[in-house]
DNA sequence: TCAACACTTTTTCTCGAGATTTTTTACTTT
DNA sequence: AAAGTAAAAAATCTCGAGAAAAAGTGTTGA
């Protein structure tokens, strides 16, 4: 009888802006650094440091890095600790090729079944993307954090109207893991791709509603992705699998 | 004389038989209860009376119910503490199909890459599952989890040949959530299915690397147990959307 | 009867200290 | 020297208590 039922409940963006918790703050903030690079592949994560620079305590800090592990970005063993999560080409390779099937599966679904706010939205978020595109500059972390953001937001509108749930979860988690790589790429490498062709193609397709060639472009334009960290020096990629600890004093500086 | 190494280090199942830690041990006791229906899809999971139950200290417990955040097996918002994922058809056919999607992608990789070895596997694994089968009583417990174990098993055995990392990690996540759908189908359902055919079937297809009908037949057997589900009545199935709290204890009667 | 407000109770969230375990360092022996 | 052992140091893991927030309860007023 006493039933106030009056709630809504948003379930799908409840973390969406504001930081409710102390541990969705310090998540956040330790992702941020993750894909940003700022905390280095494998480098182990000692609470007892990291604690004075997230300023949190140990246990909320020890919550949020079980968060990470949701998205592949920390991994943990047994009794030794947290460590960022290694790259290598491999894995990588591994990344683009899984993202390939989720995500034209994604965009297959949403073109299916997309309306015309769905359109709308895919077109608008297009244009933001190219304007950012006109004025870009590598040299200005501002400027490529706004091309990021709106590449992001151009991709999600692609799949936005598939119903899909957990191929939405799959994107966001392999779209994460792909950052991490494409940061690596900006920093060491000009752009030789020109992406707007390519995002111009894959928004013509998609709002023609022609599946097979949207698919066949998006594929494309991962895969390129690719190409651009195979072409990096070997020490800055391929190390991760033999580093345990980045974060090691080595004394002694001499090889055999 | 005495050789010290004979500690094997099983990399990928690390955490397979000893928990490490109290939080792993709270953690998989918990993802076991969840799937096996004793906490109930939308219960709300209060730390303070959990930590009786499993016997660990609330922050130990805490960190547990992050991590089962992972698998999807507990959704938390904000500063309300943390609820067992609800249930509903819509979502088991969202899983279905997704599940469809990645498994017979797993299938086709590891068909097209398996080595003998994997064959042996493949076939020991159904021979295994095959004896479970005929002395298989839906009425004791005991030979039901026999039968899930190596039903488990026989699946993972098919795919274990995949070498992506990614499409194992999904098929796995998405196998423990059908996984207690799977649950509810058989307290409350007949067995009206030729499950042991459907194996034979898919183990000669893999067996004879006939990837299309393998997949085909896989298809076929991931969606038969959608139909099961469906043909629950309303009231276990459907419910789950609109149930905010499962343990409302509504004090009429005396408690302790 | 219903709604709004203030108070009480319950639950969640956060922190620091102590107990184990791992890793490093130093030392002795072959 | 290299290997094995033992003590020391560092880090992780675990727990319970206090602060903040939410849910529940009862009262007052229209």
């Amino acid at each position: 009888m006493s039933e106030a039922a009056t709630r809504r409940i948003t379930a799908s963006e409840e973390s969406a802006d504001a930081p409710k918790t102390l541990v969705e703050g310090a998540y956040h903030r330790l992702r941020r650094d993750i894909i940003d690079g700022k905390l280095k592949p494998g480098e182990k994560l000692r609470v007892e440091h990291l604690k004075t620079h997230y300023d949190v305590g140990a246990g909320t800090l020890r919550e949020a890095l079980q968060l990470l592990m949701t998205d592949a970005l920390v991994v943990a063993q047994g009794q030794r600790g947290f460590n960022v999560a290694p790259i290598s080409l491999s894995d990588f390779e591994d990344i683009t090729r899984t993202r390939v099937l989720i995500e034209t599966e994604a965009l297959r679904q949403s073109i299916t079944r997309g309306t015309d706010e769905w359109e709308a939205n895919v077109l608008g978020a297009f244009h933001r993307l190219s304007r950012a595109e006109e004025r870009l500059d590598w040299q200005q972390t501002a400027s490529r954090e706004d091309w990021e953001v709106r590449n992001q937001s151009f991709h999600e509108a692609l799949i936005s109207a598939c119903p899909s749930r957990w191929i939405r979860h799959f994107q966001l988690l392999l779209y994460r893991q792909s950052e991490r790589y494409r940061r690596l790429s900006m920093h060491n490498n000009p752009i030789p791709r020109d992406v707007h062709a390519e995002h111009q193609k894959l928004c013509d397709a998609a709002v023609a509603r022609d599946v097979d060639r949207a698919c066949a472009v998006l594929t494309e334009h991962i895969i390129r992705t690719l190409d651009g960290i195979r072409q990096l020096p070997s020490n800055i990629i391929e190390p991760a699998k033999a580093v345990e600890q980045v974060t090691k004093p080595r004394r002694s500086a001499s090889g055999k």
